[in-house]
DNA sequence: CACACTTGTCATAGC
DNA sequence: GCGCTATGACAAGTG
């Protein structure tokens, strides 16, 4: 019963799996609205000066600082710029130090970030890139944020230790606040960020830092080749890297058409994507939190869970008792009854556990009652295996006490060995007609057959013996045809009978395997979900780092004329020299698009 | 009496 | 082909 228990959980669909989904999407569809309204008030400031910066388009060698006019069509030009200083406040702030064994380096952040060329004339706001990526409609990363959101608050509710821990976001956590941004939104409300670009994009640096504005910001800087001195770390994980596509968000308005420009692949959605396909079981961390039960059932009504065992049931006391009990009770009852039985010779050779011998034989019938299967001795402790062990710990568990039969097939026939004994109960009684009444009831069915039959020895010994030996016995006896009919008869359902206990054990200790092993999957998914969430937790403290890092050099350059450059025009662009280069925003998605298809080809 | 459960038994497959 | 084991299915007994 308490198998049908088990895996019955399992056919329980709950519907819920899809509606995971349609949570964030709500939940996505009102911030979409909330956000519109707010990027519509947050549009960016920095000045229009596409066409006037246009004109003095200089191409600036990465390494020389010699300017040149740019080879690009259109005349644009390419400024490098240096960006020691902001090498060495990423390196100084990546969360990750020189952890190499961050999954997911910054090259990978790079090339998870949309490069778009934004149509002409739109307003751009600097900050966005790192974010647009995670505010797309159907961002799985959004999604992903909002089922630990939901599950943090169950959690909380379930269990406010551990969980809060894992799951819930320090106050202006990045991973909280940011992802619960809506999407198709170009301005990010993030506060910090908010602060950071609104002042970063205009020719206001006061917000940025007053250090960065009191810089002295020289005209020809912004054609100075600036190679980082130490530029190892960025080097190496950025490569030949479109800044301009890293930093400017697809969507830089929430008015740019949505599917004109083709976004990058997102490994954070990847990531996602696969945590949404894991259907992010709440039991696992269930489990693994040690919630109730109960309670982690009811949470994974809400979140689903299509796959997968339903643990747990199996080890409630009652799911386990009641059917082991009954047979351990069976047992005892059995034992018990043939407990004046004295004569165990054989039973010392039987395993601990396990159907071995006949138990019908009044010499094994303790020791085989209270023993097992040949040859199989599984791990019955879970299952409180009473019926293989001492009966007297019987009364030591009440909630067994009621259950047991008195199945009496096999009891010991007294006709058949003269060492059984009626139960103390039945020599109170005196009368050897109810002697001879109870051990009649005690044999089996076959032992009333061999004692009917006149078969001149025990039915242990008909099925135990091996071959060779049982036959030996039968030749020593002149036996009819009958006789030796029910021999055979008796031997072929002793071993069955056997067998029969035997497989029904082996598949009992089979399904608690398999219980154990769900266990220490969902365990271990559980964890690997912790882990993810603190690498995508890092990995957005790096990208809004590397972002507002961007935004302070961009706000830094100036052209020849002392004014900034306009975001909407031109772009940031890291090359694999380590050089950064100030580039028209048209070849830095040109750039991006190619490194776009990349990815593409690889999989074919 | 119905039900759940255990156990024995049979039929069958496979070694 | 025989003997044995494993296992699903069924029936009987029990509480």
């Amino acid at each position: 019963m308490w198998l049908a228990y088990c895996f019955g959980q399992k056919d329980i669909d709950l519907g819920a799996g899809r509606e995971i989904f349609d949570y964030s999407h709500r939940q996505k569809e009102q911030d979409v609205d909330k956000e519109l309204q707010d990027g519509a008030e947050q549009e960016d400031t920095w000045p229009s000066e596409g066409a006037e910066a246009l004109a003095r388009n200089l191409l600036v060698d990465g390494e020389t600082g010699e300017s040149f006019p740019a080879q690009v069509p259109g005349g644009e030009d390419q400024t490098a710029l240096s960006l020691k200083e902001c090498l060495r406040l990423l390196e100084a702030t990546c969360p990750f130090g020189e952890n190499a064994e961050f999954p997911a380096d910054i090259s990978s952040i790079t090339e998870a970030v949309p490069s778009e060329s934004e149509p002409p004339g739109l307003q751009n706001n600097l900050l966005s890139p790192l974010l647009t990526e995670t505010e797309s409609p159907f961002d799985l990363e959004q999604q992903w944020q909002d089922l630990m959101s939901i599950m943090e608050m169950q959690a909380m509710e379930v269990n406010t230790s551990t969980s809060e821990i894992l799951y819930n976001a320090p106050p202006g956590d990045p991973l909280s606040t940011n992802y619960s941004l809506a999407p198709n939104t170009p301005i990010n409300q993030n506060v910090s960020l908010h602060q950071a670009s609104l002042g970063g994009c205009s020719q206001d640096f006061s917000l940025f830092s007053p250090e960065v504005e009191s810089l002295p910001v020289a005209s020809s800087s912004t054609l100075l080749p600036l190679v980082p001195s130490n530029s190892t770390s960025l080097n190496s994980t950025f490569g030949s890297t479109n800044l301009a596509g890293l930093f400017f968000p697809a969507q830089l308005n929430s008015t740019a058409n949505d599917t004109a420009v083709p976004e990058l692949p997102d490994p954070l959605g990847g990531l996602l994507d696969e945590a949404m396909l894991d259907e992010i079981s709440l039991m696992d961390l269930a489990i693994e939190e040690g919630f109730n039960p109960v309670q982690a059932s009811q949470l994974e009504e809400e979140f689903d869970s299509d796959s997968g065992l339903s643990l747990d049931s199996s080890h409630s006391p009652s799911s386990l008792s009641s059917s082991e009990g009954s047979s351990s009770s069976s047992s005892s009852s059995s034992s018990s009854s043939s407990s004046s039985s004295t004569s165990s010779s054989a039973s010392s050779s039987f395993s601990e556990e396990g159907a071995v011998g006949y138990s019908s034989d009044s010499e094994t019938l303790d020791l085989e009652e209270a023993e097992g299967a040949v040859g199989y001795q599984p791990e019955y402790s879970k299952f409180c295996r009473m019926s293989y062990q001492d009966p007297s710990q019987l009364s030591c568990l009440p909630y067994l006490e009621h259950v047991g039969h008195n199945h009496t097939y096999n009891m010991a026939p007294s006709a058949l060995d003269s060492a059984d004994l009626p139960p103390p109960s039945a020599l109170k009684k005196g009368s050897k007609d109810k002697q001879a009444d109870f051990l009649d009831k005690q044999m089996s069915r076959d032992e009333h057959r061999a004692r009917a039959m006149k078969i001149p020895f025990t039915n242990d010994k008909i099925i135990n013996l091996p071959v060779e030996e049982f036959n030996e016995l039968l030749s020593k006896y002149q036996l009819s045809e009958a006789q030796l009919s029910l021999i055979r008869d008796i031997r072929r359902r002793g071993k069955n009978k056997m067998a029969a206990q035997n497989c029904r054990k082996r598949k009992l200790d089979t399904i608690l395997n398999l219980e154990r092993d769900v266990e220490d999957l969902q365990r271990d998914k559980a964890r690997l979900l912790r882990e993810k969430v603190e690498f995508l937790r890092s990995l957005r403290q790096m990208k809004q780092k590397v972002q507002s890092l961007y935004q302070e050099v961009f706000g830094r350059l100036r052209d020849e004329n002392g004014r900034p450059y306009s975001p909407s025009q031109y772009a940031l662009q890291y090359a694999g020299d380590g050089s950064v280069l100030l580039i028209p925003r048209t070849l830095a998605d040109q750039q991006a698009r190619r490194q776009e298809r990349k990815p593409k080809d690889r999989r074919k």
